[in-house]
DNA sequence: GACTGGCACTCGACTTGACGGAGTGCCAGG
DNA sequence: CCTGGCACTCCGTCAAGTCGAGTGCCAGTC
């Protein structure tokens, strides 16, 4: 039996009213409140459909009833109307962002933007390095046995390591091999350097190979292998609106999986193209996760993707609107970072 | 009418059976699992007087008794004996730190070890530039109207701003800058930088003022406005071991105040050279950390000191416990950042 | 004078039972 | 297919009662 457009309508009551009351929202209530045109009875049948299919539930025998996981991604996926942002949202995201003096700073705006608007916890990933470009590289010599090693990507990102030297090495030496790396990698993406060099080491004057092998293996650790790993974080206190209810009785999960970079960038940092991400409870496939929900989309100038943001809290949240956040902050840090 | 040594005896006693087992403590339990020489009656007189002096309180008449804050202070400033690392802490410590590769990564692993250790939540402060020097400035040309500033310390931190030139500018003229610059700022404190920058903007040709104006302008705030406010966080999930029951039932205040960097860096950043401080519930001047407790203490290559580190827990805390582990990291974070 | 044993008392935690109400499922009738 | 009615379930709450840990106080002892 399928679910005709009233059953629809039902469970689109049920999700808002849940969501806006915490409540289990039972048929008489629902009937009050909405203007369906029929009786509560009615209504319980249709809510008896509705629970078999496995949409809603009961927490005990007479109580209202409450969403399920499939529940709200039905009414994500056929039921939700998207919000319009308000202007003054708007206006609020463009103040908010348009101060940044650097990249950082964007980032921890954006983040703090996020958590304060939907009122979860929001998570932004740096650009990732592996979408990068090497816009630059310099090599500044501390001493003559080391050298920082500092990658400017296209994206604004900039990342710095100490190298030490096997053997003292003078300036000019330094000079060269800067021209000589600067000459090769500009330009480039970073998943595409590695051939490159290698190649610079094979080509350097044989008795400069050490020196020149050493930083090619900082710079190899540094452009490919720490690469994706920054995020920002903020309004883990939000976590604790709605009492405890939320989360099944114990943020504990909740806080211990936000604490692991590699968990929050799985969740956020798979990103297609322009699609808007909604994980909703059991999809997680994270165990500490499975009473949450997570938003997410990707970001960057453009078209291009260059990171990911979302936002993370309990299933009972207003889709719509977070959805509809997430995606405008998206869009206004693309451009921002258009601009450079 | 002063304390004698049982009742100072009974209060440890309190202390440390509190802090163990999260309940409140009756005279009958205490001389069981101790042996004082004395029966419950002499203690529960001794516990008035506790009482009467604000050590200890009753959450109800006829419970066991709790340590006030007075209690705890007074149990840190004269009952508690330092507890030594056990060899294999000490180890663990050192192999977590031993694979640091730069800043960030020590920073980060301080952090998470601290955490781990004292299974509560950790910050630590960045070296603070106000306390560095100026190890060398690098200015990168990026394209005729923009550069990019990267100043090192000598503490090992890196920060980077971009420039917009207010007129197109030939790379030999941003290598010039650069020597002037360095000549003049190197192995100089970052607080006393200001004036030699205005110095630099002053002997400067008048057809290239603007452009070094506006490099200089960018070098201050880089150097001295943005500079203190870096750090690190974990363990935050720790705040959920012991029920709801410490923080008088809500994390919110103590999740609010972790977000704010700008409390953070009070609370761990007013460091007096080699003191260990510590904060106590009431004795917290930021509202919402009333019911929790704060160990802090600076750290640094041998006894100067640049920057902060310390954790924060329930004032119900193992004290001594906690004051060795921050004490012994601290000196272990210093000793790595005095090899380089 | 300090410590101790004993005793009455207090008060929270827990159990039990009763009750009201919200919400349900089902059925017969429109 | 919808609706009104009815019996039923079961949660939440309140009141009463019990239990036990812990106390304060007092008289007695060393």
């Amino acid at each position: 039996m399928s679910l005709d457009d009233r059953k629809l309508e039902v469970l689109r009551a049920i999700v808002e009213d849940y969501v806006a009351t915490q409540e289990p929202v039972g048929s008489k209530a629902l009937v009050e409140r909405r203007q369906l045109g029929v009786s509560p009875a009615t209504v319980r049948n249709d809510m008896a459909v509705l629970e078999e299919e496995g949409y809603i539930r009961q927490p005990h025998t007479s109580a209202g009833r409450v969403p399920t996981d499939a529940g709200y991604r039905l009414f994500v996926d056929r039921l939700s109307r998207v919000k319009a942002l308000s202007p003054a949202e708007r206006r609020a995201i463009e103040r908010f962002l348009a101060g940044a003096v650097d990249l950082d700073d964007v980032v921890h705006r954006t983040v703090r933007l996020l958590a304060q608007l939907t009122r979860q916890v929001a998570v932004v990933q740096y650009p990732s390095l592996s979408r990068s470009s090497v816009r630059h590289l310099e090599l500044v010599p501390i001493s003559t046995t080391r050298i920082m090693l500092v990658m400017i990507a296209d994206t604004g990102r900039v990342e710095q390591r100490l190298v030490e030297l096997p053997a003292p090495t003078g300036p000019d030496d330094v000079l060269d091999m800067r021209r000589k790396v600067n000459a090769k990698l500009t330009g480039v993406k970073l998943a595409d350097t590695p051939p490159l060099v290698q190649a610079l080491v094979d080509e350097s004057a044989p008795e400069k190979r050490n020196t020149v092998a050493c930083v090619a293996s900082v710079l190899l650790e540094t452009l490919v292998e720490r690469s994706d790993e920054r995020l920002a974080l903020a309004g883990t206190a939000n976590l604790t609106r709605g009492g405890v209810l939320d989360f099944q009785g114990s943020l504990r999960p909740v806080l211990e999986a936000l604490e692991e970079e590699v968990i929050l960038l799985k969740l956020i940092g798979e990103v297609e193209p322009s699609t808007t991400r909604v994980r909703i409870g059991d999809e997680n496939e994270i165990d500490n996760l499975r009473a949450a929900s997570v938003v997410s989309t990707g970001y960057g100038p453009g078209t291009t993707i260059v990171g990911g943001l979302g936002v993370l809290g309990p299933t009972r949240m207003d889709y719509p609107g977070t959805i509809a956040t997430v995606r405008a902050v998206a869009r206004y840090v693309g451009d921002l970072l258009a601009q450079n």
